[in-house]
DNA sequence: TGTCGTTGTAATTGATAAAGTTACAACTAA
DNA sequence: TTAGTTGTAACTTTATCAATTACAACGACA
């Protein structure tokens, strides 16, 4: 198992709304269309970029802006929003603290994938929307 | 959603091969009973780690030892060996293509993340058994 | 003020995958 | 031949994602 597609439907998301930004009421309907998934998927995921302080979206008119600059919206903030679990690695549950290995996978391990773990975030880190949008055509 | 714990476990059982090399006959079963799963788990990783060349496995009289030096198994090996689907990030399927920011997305947004996969690979490559091995006490 | 379009959210369903378990054929040494 | 082990297949349980339905709450505007 690995990270859902929130982080792309996201990603998606937030361009959608930078792109058409004043020129289409970006309700949840609309997005939904650009993206191909459920309006209620959509609302979802709005709801915690919202709570993340990423978006703005007004209840009841409907429609949704960016609450920050392009380049102040790291893929890493849009990761921590939409992900529940963040850790990349699972340990299995009660090794045998008798055996000598059992005892110190977890801390052992722990530690180097840890480092793993951050290495993913830095580099998460440094994408920005700005970067995203330069790459869509006009 | 993330990956499984079959990396982990898979580290946990090659620091056992490792460790009770000689000492102890390694049968799926006692190190079943370290790692704390279910024997057939541990059959089945191994068989996973033997078709990648990681480890050798006697049929029939049983017991498992390393096929290469620790300094020589990284834990990208045994990700590799493990895992069914490498990918860290998924897309959503069919966004509109009718759409600039749909049409774009999979392109722009797929370079950026394979970015962040590979510096993942590369950290994961950097850590080996021995590594490890070195935070086991005697 | 009351209606309409929209958001926020809960509940349900179906699909997919992980992990535990049972069962058994195939293999090897003694 | 027998005992112990590996290699697999099949089934069950559990968890999560994503789609969907449903509806209350909200806000602009006729």
């Amino acid at each position: 198992m690995r990270y859902s597609s929130r982080l792309t439907v996201a990603a998606h998301i937030l361009m959608c709304i930078r792109y058409f930004h004043g020129k289409e009421k970006l309700t949840s309907d609309f997005l939904a269309g650009s993206v191909n998934v459920n309006p209620v998927v959509v609302r979802n995921i709005l709801g915690k970029l919202k709570k993340a302080g990423l978006v703005k979206v007004e209840a009841g008119i409907g429609g949704a802006s960016l609450a920050r600059d392009p380049a102040d919206i790291t893929l890493l903030d849009v990761f921590n929003a939409v992900e529940t679990d963040t850790d990349l690695f699972h340990f299995h549950e009660n090794p045998n603290p008798e055996c000598p290995v059992g005892r110190s996978v977890h801390p052992v391990l722990g530690e180097q994938l840890a480092g793993v773990q951050s290495a993913m975030e830095r580099h998460l880190e440094s994408i920005t929307l700005k970067d995203l949008m330069s790459g869509i055509s006009e």
